[in-house]
This record gives C-alpha cells, sequence and structure tokens, in this order.
DNA sequence: TGTCTAAATTTTGTATACAATACTGAATTG
DNA sequence: CAATTCAGTATTGTATACAAAATTTAGACA
C-alpha cells in the first residue's frame, strides 16, 4: 500500500534527514520499501499534491524547497483560516476532547523536554489538526492538514532558534479558551499563535541552502 | 498525458454528462483516450484528489456525490476566502486586468444568451480563479481553484432554477470595485457574491439523486 | 418462485517489460 | 584548456501481464 511509503517520506521530510531538493528516484525508494516503481509513483504523485515533493516532467521528484514566499503566504492562509476554525472548535467544545488536548499537550512537553525535535513539531502540528477536527468543517480541515504539512517542512528549513519550540504556552492559551467555550477568544488567541509562528521564521535569508548542492558533496 | 483524461472527465462531470456515483472503470475509460489503465489511474488519483471523483478500495472510482453538508461547507469557505482574495485583488488591479474581466464578461453573457448553461458555468467559475490570479497569491489561489471546482459540481447538482444563472450582476459590481482600487468594497461585494450564491441552492432536498441507479435503468 | 452457494467473469492492485527522455563522460576540436 | 559533440548509461513514461479482490451468473435446494 503506497500510505506507508507516504508516511515513511512524510516523516523524514519533517525530520529533515531528507533535506529540500534531495533526489526522490522511483527505484531507491521502490527498493527500500520493497515495492515496484507502480506503487511509489502513486506515492510520490500523493506528495506532491500536498507540496511535499516536486515533479518535473521527465526528471523526476525532488524534495520540495518551499520559497520564501511561499512560506509568508502559507502562514497568511494559516492565519485567515485557522482562528475561524478555533472559533468554531470552541463552540462544540466538551469533556472529551479536553482529555485528548490535554494528553497531546502533556505529549509535547514530553518530546520537548527530552529534546527530539522533530516529534515536538509533529505533535505540534497534530495539536492544530486536531483543533480542525473538534471544528467537524471537513473542507476546513482538508485545508488545515495541508496547510500545517506544509509549515511543518517550512519550520524545518526556515526556524530561528533551533533550540526554542515554544509553542507550549499558545497551545494551553487555547485550551482555555476552549473549555470556556469563549470563540471570540479562541480566535483571537490562535490569531496572535499563528503570527508568532509566523515571526519566528527566518524569511531574510538570501536563498535557502539549494541541498542537493550539499549532497553532492557525499562522494 | 493524463491531463486530457483529467480536462475530459472534469468538463463532463461539471456538464453533468456525467451523473453523480457514475462508474468510472479503468478499462472503459483508457478505451474512449486511447490510453492504458496506467494513465487512467494517474488521472483518477488526480480527481479524487481534487473531490471531483471517489476512490474506493477494491471497488474503483465514481463521480462524486457531494452532500448537503459538504455544499454548505464549500460555501462556508469560499465565504472567508474569496472576499480577502478580492481585497488583494483589489490592490494590485490595473488596466491590463480590467480588459482581461471584460472579455471574461462579456464571454459570459453570450454564453447565457445562447443558452449554453454549461459554458456560462465554467466561465463564471473562471472569473473567480482569474481575480485570485489577480491578487497573486498562490496558496489561496490553489485553494480558491479547489473550491470553485467542487462548487461547479456542486451547482449542477442543487442549482434551484436551472434557467437562471444570474451570476454577472455581481461580477459587474466586483470589476467596479476593482477598477476604483476599492479594497474593503471588493471585499464586501465578493461576501455578499458568494452568499448568494450559497443561497441560490436547494439543500433541503432529502438526498441528492443517485445516479447510478437512474444508469441502472438504461438497459 | 426465492434464496443461498459456488463457479465464472469482470475489475482493480501490483509488478514487470519496453519506449522515450535525460544525464554522464570521454573523445574531439577550436 | 574550454567547449562541444556523441555514444553509453541511467531514469522516467507508458503499456502489458499477472495476482487478488469483487461482482455476476448459474444452479441447487427449499
Amino acid at each position: 500500500m503506497a500510505s506507508r511509503i507516504i508516511d515513511g517520506l512524510q516523516q523524514a521530510i519533517f525530520e529533515h534527514r531528507l533535506a529540500p531538493g534531495t533526489k526522490l528516484s522511483e527505484d531507491e525508494v521502490g527498493q527500500i520499501y520493497g515495492v515496484s516503481r507502480t506503487i511509489v509513483r502513486s506515492a510520490l504523485q500523493s506528495l506532491a499534491y500536498s507540496q511535499l515533493v516536486t515533479i518535473e516532467k521527465n526528471r523526476g521528484a525532488f524534495v520540495a524547497s518551499p520559497s520564501v514566499r511561499e512560506a509568508h503566504e502559507v502562514f497568511e492562509a494559516r492565519a485567515l483560516i485557522e482562528p475561524r476554525v478555533a472559533a468554531m472548535a470552541a463552540k462544540r467544545f466538551n469533556e472529551k476532547h479536553t482529555t485528548k488536548l490535554t494528553k497531546h499537550i502533556a505529549a509535547e512537553h514530553e518530546a520537548m523536554a527530552l529534546g527530539d525535535k522533530g516529534k515536538a513539531l509533529a505533535l505540534s502540528g497534530e495539536f492544530h489538526l486536531e483543533i480542525a477536527h473538534i471544528a467537524a468543517h471537513d473542507v476546513f480541515t482538508d485545508f488545515v492538514q495541508s496547510l500545517v504539512k506544509r509549515s511543518s517542512l517550512i519550520i524545518a528549513m526556515y526556524w530561528k532558534r533551533p533550540d526554542t519550540t515554544c509553542e507550549s504556552h499558545s497551545h494551553h492559551a487555547l485550551m482555555k479558551a476552549f473549555s470556556a467555550g469563549d470563540a471570540v477568544g479562541a480566535e483571537e488567541v490562535m490569531r496572535s499563535h499563528i503570527v508568532d509562528l509566523h515571526s519566528g521564521l527566518d524569511l531574510h535569508s538570501k536563498k535557502p541552502a539549494q541541498m542537493s548542492l550539499a549532497d553532492a558533496l557525499k562522494p
């Protein structure tokens, strides 16, 4: 099944084990996962839809290397959509959601304490996706999922301070607004949280390092 | 190339020549377009990604049949995103855009006058997409494109009055706001235009006709 | 008749084979 | 020595072949 390959590549991209620009040869990927190119092609096509991979005709697939401009756009989109989603979630929030999100925040803390940056980043993204699920709006959920995935790659590329993840505070504040059923508050907290994330990026560097070159140094 | 098949199927879906629920057999589609199943599968996967087709494991692909709920969600999303896009477009608007949109509106009028409902619907969707291009925000443009496509299918299924298309007035008002560089005005016109479209749907019917049954009557 | 079962058929899922295109590098030439 | 051409190699694009699953059909039985 292709989903195993999609997940594997996604994870590797988010954790920067596959650097932006890296060539994803169909044969190579197929041998690693023990499947034929047919499946790999399907997986790569799927990853291309979610913009984590770029496919060039007759040249193959590469790990995406989002531009500074694209990074801005993704966070502008999040700043428009997610506050609305948070407001919707606040209106539907109940006890079950509390326990689920609480666990999530705890897991984030733990990952951060252990210094597992990759896992912390993944969990932080899942938190936003979980909120969309609570809002129970499939169209917005799809958008948020897409934006969160792209953000994971963008953060992996452009995050200013490799040490800090600095998220948990906002997530706690969101929880509070949800518990109080405060839609307006949740909306505002979410907006400023997204703006924070956006401003935590270093989007002034001339160009993202073209990793395919770095890769070329290897042999 | 798969794009020919994607376009062909899309057009057929929008124009209701392929009814929601219709089975899209890989072999059948492949023979029609003179390509192998490989290409057809790729095309169907692409259409599934844009939600115009539903793929069920081991059962195949079917023309999507968006639910009433999905219809509401799509237009709610449009009502959030497109006004913002319109405001951005208003700020970047110039002469070249005027001529392009004017032509577009004329074409819509013509199609409507000729009673070509399918073409009028397609042009109306393209108008919204054109605005997104003017706004020059790739992320929002992708979202608008996706939403417009889904809207085309939804309108084909749920539109109240088969005769009226009733759009051109709003499109003209949008043009006016753009020309004046009036971002706030454009935003508001767009919002009410989307709400109009939304309320032009008949979303009270118990269930969309399951066309696969109607199809079964054929032989 | 109507329903259940099982073989036969069709259709999708996956792997492989062949074709077309792009990449690599050595030989050649200015 | 730089640039260029032209094989040879490697990789992607597409078609086909085989495997697995679902659907259909036929027949048995009540």
